[in-house]
DNA sequence: TGTATATTGTTATAATATAACGTTATGTAA
DNA sequence: TTACATAACGTTATATTATAACAATATACA
């Protein structure tokens, strides 16, 4: 069986919702919005969450367990993902800088390790937040 | 009231225990494990691990859910941290790297926004593992 | 001593995520 | 076109992770 070339349905139900959001979202309120698309429970969500996430298209923010489309369109695979974060207002922007990911992926201390994946999250105040 | 100088009880008993872990362990895990010396409650457990995760004493494994302690002596606080896991066998490493703290401290991108936190996580399969 | 803050103990419950089962759809090769 | 393997679906139940809410006790310090 080959790769899959395309979406199913409720993959596509999904990332169309996250998509649409300019934040990350919880995967119980994807599955709340959702319903009226005939998803019923969490599990057909979760399931198509894991699938969009290893294929690249929707990144999982950790420190927050949600999730957010993936912004760089050359982002095939969700390998090397970097995000800032606001602590105030939760805004979550994903961080597309050629140098930072060059830099990370490159990286390699003495620990033999082999790394193939990073994720990096940045922690602080948004311009808006930093000025009230 | 002057910042905490002593770790209380509970503290005690839950940091203690991660200490001698060589390894990430879960809330409930560690709950478990220390019910012999009385915590009875998650909250219990919880409380403990946030206020030393705030201290820098312990650092949460975001992509596992799980708490380690910290392995850099002069980790006063926890506001730059990066680890390597393996996902074969799930070993996780704290890596003390100066050239990439001070590389990730450092880091600004366009977004005007101050960055005054950051977690990264590697993934790959360590030595063991790659030779398997 | 009085007051503010931190910590504790406890019960209940919220939020996040997966196990296990059987069914249906899809891709590929005989 | 049939047979087979893999992927996706639907469903119920349950596991795992984490917090709300309330009352009591301990600690620091003016």
């Amino acid at each position: 069986m080959q790769k899959q070339q395309y979406l199913s349905k409720n993959q596509k139900i999904v990332l169309d919702h996250v998509e649409k959001a300019n934040q990350p979202l919880k995967a119980y309120s994807i599955l709340y919005n959702v319903q009226k698309k005939g998803l019923k429970a969490p599990l057909q969500v979760y399931r198509a969450l894991d699938k969009l996430v290893e294929i690249g298209k929707i990144h999982k923010i950790e420190s927050r367990n949600a999730f957010v489309a993936c912004k760089n369109s050359n982002c095939v695979v969700s390998n090397a993902t970097a995000f800032s974060i606001c602590e105030s207002c939760e805004k979550v922007t994903e961080i597309n800088n050629s140098k930072l990911s060059k830099y990370l992926s490159n990286f390699e201390d003495n620990s033999g390790m082999k790394y193939s994946k990073y994720n990096l999250e940045f922690f602080g105040l948004c311009k808006k937040c930093k000025n009230k």
